[in-house]
DNA sequence: GGGGCGCAATGATATGCGTCAAGGGAGGAT
DNA sequence: ATCCTCCCTTGACGCATATCATTGCGCCCC
């Protein structure tokens, strides 16, 4: 299990990244601050569950998370990736439902979480933080929309290198410039992409056939960024 | 062009739909009665582009919209359709972008224009609109991240099956109980669910084989209501 | 060190579905 | 009415991709 403890070093607003929370007036900053529990989530250890009821939000301090959904014959989707700085669990917060997806920490990830009344509560007085809320949500809405667009018309091939490029931009590259700084399994890339995890394997053995990226067990190196681009075919 | 004129019988929060701004305080919405434009579009009319600047959002009083992306290939894919009641044009005017959609009438329609500005104004002091609005960015996430999901998991049939469905929940049935009341042409079927035109038209043939529904022209009769669903294989 | 386990890799095979091509039917314009 | 133009429909074909099966590799545990 999580160990739950008041961490002195998990603050909002961090000069390293860029919460929400810096929108909020400071003194519902400070009500935040006094009502937060944080919490450390090792490797592999569930967030919260698809289908349980949401009791607050998450702030991620510092970590790395992925959101899944478990499709009907069990295939996991994964939907989004979560960095520092991120908040999660708003949506079923929102919209008054359950969780639809579950958060997985994909290394051990510091957490604070933030009770539902609370948070309901500032958002209701605090037009800035409800603000800044609305283009979190718009923002996510648009990715999901063009996602949706590409998993209807792109190869998987296109798919994969679009999804390099995605962790990439998401978790930033190692101090060599060119390793991805996430580990994940080859299914796990397979489910972010939306494909078998035998074609995920096939592919980016191919990638590295043709010097795109470089693999050695989960690290994967970009080579040829401009290459992966051209391969990941965007043109919006 | 539309037409563009005041028309009095464009008010919000008729009991017939339950728009969004029925949750908005009084004094705002005498200000947006004042402010807002209204517009009849004819069927096949274009309301925004995909790609230009938003001005303000729409409130549809009347009439049926798809939202649809152009994809890199051309191809369209219809993320949404848009009832009475209904807003759209907000995503992009929240995360101060440009469109991501092109929206088009696909049946005569009311619709009324509300200037950015004011929208956004009264977004900043009235909390229960703000909050419905999060509601309704938060529903739209959680049918997005479903559709990604399904679009990466499920074969053609099961989401052509899931396709009418989500036709007949939004736009709802004729009086016979069983006729789409929307006409679709065939590859916008295909578009929504996102498929080739052809598998969709095929599978359509294969349902009415099956007894499940019945063609004429662009009219679909639902018959055999739990026999769709069990083909839509849903779960969730 | 050896056995077992999970994950990666590769091959073989099957098939769902997209693409191309051609025919047919309905409605609109002249 | 007759053409014309969409759109719908059906068929044939091939490829991309899922699925199944096997092997190999690294790692942990005893």
């Amino acid at each position: 299990m999580a160990t739950s403890f008041h961490n002195p070093s998990c603050h909002h607003c961090k000069d390293r990244f860029s919460s929400i929370f810096c929108k909020a007036e400071q003194c519902n900053l400070d009500q935040i601050a006094e009502a937060k529990v944080c919490s450390v989530y090792r490797k592999g250890q569930v967030i919260f569950h698809e289908g349980a009821y949401p009791f607050g939000v998450y702030c991620v301090n510092d970590g790395k998370i992925k959101l899944s959904h478990s499709g009907d014959d069990g295939r996991e989707q994964i939907i989004r990736l979560v960095k520092a700085g991120d908040i999660m669990g708003y949506k079923a917060l929102l919209s008054n439902e359950r969780y639809t997806a579950t958060a997985t920490a994909l290394e051990d990830s510091s957490i604070c979480f933030i009770p539902k009344d609370l948070f309901l509560n500032i958002l209701q007085k605090d037009a800035s933080l409800s603000f800044e809320m609305m283009r979190i949500l718009s923002s996510e809405l648009r990715k999901a929309e063009l996602k949706i667009t590409h998993l209807a018309q792109k190869p998987v091939r296109e798919r994969l290198a679009e999804t390099l490029l995605f962790i990439k931009e998401t978790y930033g590259l190692e101090e060599d410039g060119h390793t991805l700084s996430v580990r994940l399994s080859r299914e796990e890339i397979a489910n972010l992409v939306g494909t078998a995890t035998e074609s995920a394997i096939r592919l980016l053995s191919e990638f590295k056939k043709d010097g795109m990226i470089e693999l050695e067990g989960k690290k994967i190196r970009l080579l040829d960024l401009p290459e992966i681009v051209r391969t990941a075919n965007l043109q919006e």
